[in-house]
DNA sequence: GCCGGGCCCTGATCTGAATCAAGGCGTCGC
DNA sequence: GCGACGCCTTGATTCAGATCAGGGCCCGGC
């Protein structure tokens, strides 16, 4: 079956100088990684997952290109990655795929189950911090990405706040207030926009009622109308709440 | 010192249930992370790194709030994230920092020698390619936040056929020919843009020399002087080779 | 108290990219 | 071979957001 399948996951080291851009593991582990995986293909235009489905596999590409995209409820499409030989697909948020992924090639994955991740690193509890910690900034990079490229300002602005609101730090549950440690200008810079417009932004989402300036660092605000109004978090979330 | 210090790494977890928003180490773990680390604090305003300077520490936010930031050549800003409590920041490339952080509000930071990474992980394999493989892709979709917030499209669309020039299929390093396996809507859908100025900014980039579509999906391109246009790849390179 | 300098907000103009419209090209099915 | 459709390209118009300009507020220094 696999057994034989030279497996390499395309990665740049972080904190090594030792800098191929495939990272090529032992035989042993190869094989053990190999073990657990099927080999499947799929011709050009297959769809691999799909947003919002429950996240039961990895796939690792071998041959061919796949792209992974996000369509927002306004019908526009963003396209979180191209995903080449030696990449991972499959990134997922609460047990569900955060993002629909497809061939543009006739490929062949590697699919693993999701579980690999915690088998392996059972044993371990810091390492898999770690890992979890990158897992879960790759996730917020990824919807930044999607926020600029097809949100427009007010709509950046607000699945900003909304970020905001999810720290425990400067968010007043009871109160429902919001204090902000940085500048518009941080923010503007933050957001992809110029001051003025993040200024006018926030004049924008005061009229519609998402937020009341209290002071200019001082917002209160309902965090899940700014979700639904940036129009982001959407389904991926298991209860409403937090 | 800091024996008994509460060490939690911001994260929600990738593929189990359990989403709470911080993950917390064992008593054990926590120790032995907190045995490895300094305790900081740095003023309102203070520089933590230094985009392209050596990377030899990891800092933990445990109080306060920071930010990380990308200047480019033009002189325009990026804010790539805030860093809250909890939050891991100094991301590097090729051993140097990506971003450079600062501090918005008196901070407590929590620091590490960078080869705390491979300490731990140095007995095992798979777990460290995962993990090497998460950085990876979070400083891939940090650099497209930077491309998306800062370069116009034409910029952008450089960055993005240097990125594809990387990768060993369809990029021909001998006749210099990059093959697209992609539709110029998929690309559009990625920079984020439309596919009329998609278009529009290839033939900007054949103008002015740095491409010449052989056919719409067969381009002759210098990597080299794609990256040096879109002002992205700049100084985190060792070497200007591959 | 008074002055100066960030920081924040608002209005007017300009511009890069979206949108609308249309034509060429290549390929696949018949 | 021929038509049709998807993909790519180009031109004209429109619009969101950048840029330019100016005013108010607050806080810290003298």
């Amino acid at each position: 079956m696999t057994g034989q399948a030279r497996i390499r996951i395309r990665a740049l080291p972080q904190l090594s100088r030792d800098d191929s851009p495939f990272l090529v593991l032992t035989p042993k582990e190869n094989a053990e990684l190999a073990r657990l995986a099927e080999v499947l293909e799929f011709e050009k235009g297959t769809t691999v997952t799909v947003h919002g489905q429950p996240a039961n596999f990895l796939f690792l590409v071998a041959e061919g290109v796949a792209e992974s995209d996000r369509i927002l409820p306004d019908g526009s499409r963003q396209v979180v990655a191209f995903y080449w030989p030696g990449d991972v697909c499959g990134l997922a948020a609460n047990g569900l795929y955060m993002n629909s992924a497809h061939t543009l090639t006739r490929c062949k994955f590697y699919r693993f189950k999701s579980e690999i991740i915690g088998n392996v690193f059972a044993a371990n509890g810091i390492e898999y911090s770690f890992l979890l910690k990158a897992i879960h900034d790759l996730r917020s990079a990824q919807r930044q990405v999607v926020a600029m490229g097809r949100l427009g300002v007010t709509r950046r602005l607000a699945a900003f706040l909304a970020d905001c609101a999810d720290h425990e730090t400067g968010f007043d549950q009871k109160q429902q207030v919001l204090t902000l440690p940085m500048t518009r200008q941080d923010i503007a810079d933050h957001i992809g926009a110029s001051t003025e417009v993040v200024t006018r932004a926030f004049s924008e989402l005061q009229a519609n009622g998402l937020l009341r300036r209290l002071t200019p660092r001082q917002l209160w605000l309902s965090p899940a109308r700014m979700k639904v109004f940036a129009g982001l978090g959407d389904d991926l979330e298991p209860a409403a709440g937090e």
